[in-house]
DNA sequence: ACCTGAACACCGTTCAAGT
DNA sequence: ACCTGAACACCGTTCAAGT
């Protein structure tokens, strides 16, 4: 026990008022220029927009996945509650298929996002990777419980199906020709997956 | 008729003999860095490994695409034929397996390679662009005519394929875990296609 | 005709100097 | 503690000056 009192904020949390606003209009930034840049938006573009020196660009979100990390982990997290739930809550099959609809959704909402999660799991290093690992094993779980019904090819992994599926979401954003037959191309990867009687 | 003579070299192919050089030097620089960087390799890079100056590597190459051509339209157009004689040699399953497998064999040969050949496909001013084409219409009609032959989903055309190849080859790129399994990804996609009895 | 390399407008990243 | 903005090493692209 150090001196510290109950009253004391917590030094972890603790924070300067001007620094707390900077992170703030950071972040804020952060959200419109990634909304219209994609994923690998530029950095100094977003310090611009935000009023703010690139030193203290850096002060607060020392690499880029630091910065993504805050704008996509709270998705990350949701969908990994969701795989849980919908495996307590809906037949295996139609589990599944929810939840990659609900997936999919979430990684065509910025350009560049099926490659960042790509990236982020191959690097254990990214503030990212945990987080969306847990993600990508959660979706593994509605997978086997498919599998073991039956219902889905039992040569697939999780890994494939996370594969896959980013695959179909990159692939969509690089023509529009493409991206207006994204579902169709997501439902001939599922079909093929899937065991018909 | 001009003053023209027959032994006079065709104009539009005269070139001084330095023109002539720099430009091979520049291509077998292309090919290396390329080889290492992929089709996003660093211009400046190629240059400098030619040993050449930027505006003489612009003044042969005046954009990404064109340097590319010079590297990449020599596979499709071979693609292309061989679609064609597939197409009078085997029969119509094998025949679209085989041409995939050797498209594919292609498209992994550079990092970046499926990004740009899908970048090319929706740019009509790019100098690839026709030939990028061909091939993949050559590669629909190895399609159509196994659907024809009642061995594959009627519901795909030949931009579907070619986007879920390309998928493939691009997701493969991303994680070495994920390059392993390429194969597997490949198989599960066509067998997704492949119409059961 | 062709070549060179500096110049320009951008990056991402770091760091001395300020408050 | 935190902020600023210049500095550095890159990039793609252009262009005046040379031969």
């Amino acid at each position: 026990m150090t001196g510290k009192t109950a009253s004391d904020p917590d030094p972890q949390r603790a924070q300067r008022a001007d620094a707390q606003r900077n992170r703030a209009r950071i972040l804020d930034a952060a959200r419109t220029v990634v909304d219209e840049q994609g994923t690998q938006a530029s950095l100094r573009d977003i310090a611009r927009r935000a009023g703010v020196g690139m030193g203290t660009f850096y002060r607060h979100f020392p690499t880029r996945d630091a910065l993504l990390q805050t704008l996509l982990c709270q998705g990350f997290d949701r969908l990994s509650v969701k795989a849980d739930s919908l495996a307590a809550a809906a037949a295996p099959e139609e589990a599944l298929m929810e939840w990659l609809r609900d997936f999919t959704a979430g990684s065509t909402a910025y350009r560049g996002l099926a490659a960042s999660m790509m990236t982020t799991l191959s690097d254990e290093s990214s503030p990212l990777h945990a987080s969306c690992l847990a993600m990508r094993e959660a979706g593994a779980r509605l997978l086997k419980r498919a599998q073991d019904a039956g219902r889905i090819r039992a040569d697939v992994d999780g890994t494939d199906l996370f594969a896959l599926v980013n695959a179909v979401s990159w692939i969509a954003e690089q023509a529009p020709s493409v991206a207006a037959r994204r579902e169709h191309l997501f439902s001939l990867v599922m079909d093929g997956l899937t065991r018909r009687p």
